[in-house]
DNA sequence: TTGTAGGCGTTATCAG
DNA sequence: CTGATAACGCCTACAA
């Protein structure tokens, strides 16, 4: 009874060191053929590899950790697990992490700086193995304090530190395209729902819609600008005040996606009809922006490929090797919100 | 200089055994403070507590983990990580996990069953301390048996086993609301877009749609109903095929808004107006439903809600309370997609 | 190429 | 109530 218990008990926890009994080599060979840290003779491996199949051994990851090695597992600091955007970009990087025998650990910051450390403290507690930060608040210095510790890839920020990988998507082209679109159709009063301008992404934007508004000689009208926060409420909120301001516009370009969704709702209400009355540009692509009516238009950002890249970027990182990843320049998605103006 | 560097390496890393001494006491009776394992003298709580503040020590989980003890952080199962639902659902469970001290492991199955015991396997070769999964589609069988070995909370299913604490959303009620409301609206040829029928919540939806139509003594016409997979091209494929199916009808009712999405995009196309043409109705109020337009009239299945009931009843779980967990009643939301029919 | 010994930071089991 | 002492499962010098 006694045996048949601690059958029992032990039967779903096999140890590098019962494989290493079961194939008549020393723990260190087991552990040295796992980690291909040094060379083994070739019978001494096949015996292992037999009796760790026999076994169903499973290297623990938790001892590995403590042991000073890898945990094989990977740091990722989202600024909110329920956003389209983000949602995406995480798939991307399980995706990419996963046949390399990584896994993610995923915490969100709320775009809070304070909790943003908290986390990244969390994760190095828990000897994450590298640290994804995608769109991060914290300054550059602490991450580059961070990265003196353990491999970093960032997104959305313009750092240049030989420690940390940046991902960089080009915004201001991006806005720039979006704008451009809008003029090429005849838009001459082209409104913008902005970001919050303490981030460089929509900051980026924001510079993108000017400049391209400038290369069409037309000139910059503040009043036709209106912050948003980039989520749904914003978008709607920020295009009620535009409606209410009186300013004559005849097309908005919502710096992204969710806000235009927002906005498209308060046009809905104010029975305005796009594109016929008003044509509505977003910016990301979200996988909805298909889906919505109608359809949107919109500057195309890949946030699963986003992911991937910055997954297999940090992978490359810690083989040692010298990523090169590139985000894919912006491309203009025309769809049905957004047509040509008849004066 | 050997000095310096070695303080730097280390300042980040306070141990147990550090407190300990800088207290004056062992290693033992820290431990025992922070997991309350012992009542411990006043004065040499304090003089811990004191050399913890200090020296900002943080207990490493990996050590935990191996020491025999919890590892802090709970396996979550879901499906997909960027789905609107899911989403809102981890971040429920991520909010209310925090404070515990606990953290997360997201990984998802993408409701394949072979996925899902490799997720698992993976969970527990880490060592979480319990487990949550999200409509997980393996055997009640396999469940249980995981559950022999740590605490499981599962949604979705109908499963009776003193190990398992199982959430439940009522999705025949919500299908009965859901029809009901078409019906009161003067409705009778009442199109029904359906999920995968292996699956109990859709299957849940499907029934209780055909019993609000028999409580109204609406023949059931199997025509009208369409499968889809609730996504949203499914729903959009499934509207093409009932328009191009020349049977009548005057609603939809798709059995997750996802799936209604896409069939507003269809109806759409085919220059068919909501809900002045047809009525449509939605199951799950995801977010982005209200932002729809015309917004979406939907039930209610608050995602986050059900996020933090389940980790919550995983707590108690842990502390060896009993689970008083309850998903609250579908509650119909009527917007602006649905409408009386006059005919 | 291989084995032995020590340690990673914590908790658990003993004595006292 | 408190302190040694031994694990936990693995990795990495070091030695052979």
């Amino acid at each position: 009874m006694k045996t048949k218990s601690a059958v029992k008990n032990k039967s779903l926890i096999v140890t590098l060191d019962m494989v290493a009994k079961e194939s008549g080599v020393s723990p260190s060979t087991v552990s040295r053929i796992l980690n291909g840290t040094a060379t083994v003779s070739e019978d001494k491996k096949k015996a292992v590899d037999d009796a760790i199949a026999k076994l169903g051994f499973i290297p623990n990851p938790v001892a590995r950790g403590l042991a000073g090695g890898r945990t094989l597992s990977i740091g990722v600091v989202t600024q909110a697990l329920d956003s389209p955007f983000y949602g995406a970009a995480l798939r991307g990087i399980e995706d990419e992490l996963d046949p390399a025998g990584y896994s993610p650990l995923f915490v969100s910051a709320h775009w809070n700086i304070t909790s943003e450390t908290r986390c990244i403290d969390m994760l190095r507690s828990r000897r994450v193995d590298g640290l994804i930060v995608l769109n991060g608040r914290m300054s550059d210095a602490s991450l580059k304090a961070t990265a003196k510790h353990l491999p970093v890839v960032v997104t959305g920020r313009n750092i240049k530190s030989p420690e940390i990988f940046a991902l960089n998507f080009d915004n201001f082209a991006g806005g720039f395209k979006a704008t451009q679109h809008l003029i090429q159709l005849g838009h001459r009063k082209i409104a913008f729902i902005a970001g919050d301008m303490e981030h460089p992404d929509a900051n980026e934007r924001f510079k993108g819609y000017k400049s391209a508004l400038e290369a069409a000689s037309i000139p910059f009208d503040p009043d036709l600008v209106v912050p948003g926060e980039y989520h749904e409420v914003s978008g709607m909120l920020a295009t009620d005040r535009l409606l209410s301001s009186n300013r004559q516009f005849t097309a908005i370009f919502a710096s992204n996606d969710q806000m235009a969704f927002g906005a498209a709702l308060s046009l809905h209400r104010h029975s305005l009809r796009i594109p016929d009355d008003v044509s509505l540009m977003g910016f990301d692509d979200l996988a909805n922006s298909l889906y919505c009516i109608p359809p949107l238009s919109t500057i195309q950002q890949p946030a699963y490929e986003l992911g991937r890249l910055a997954a297999s970027a940090m992978l490359q990182l810690l083989s040692g090797q010298k990523p090169t990843a590139v985000m894919p320049a912006p491309v203009l998605i025309s769809r049905d919100s957004t047509r040509r103006w008849r004066s």
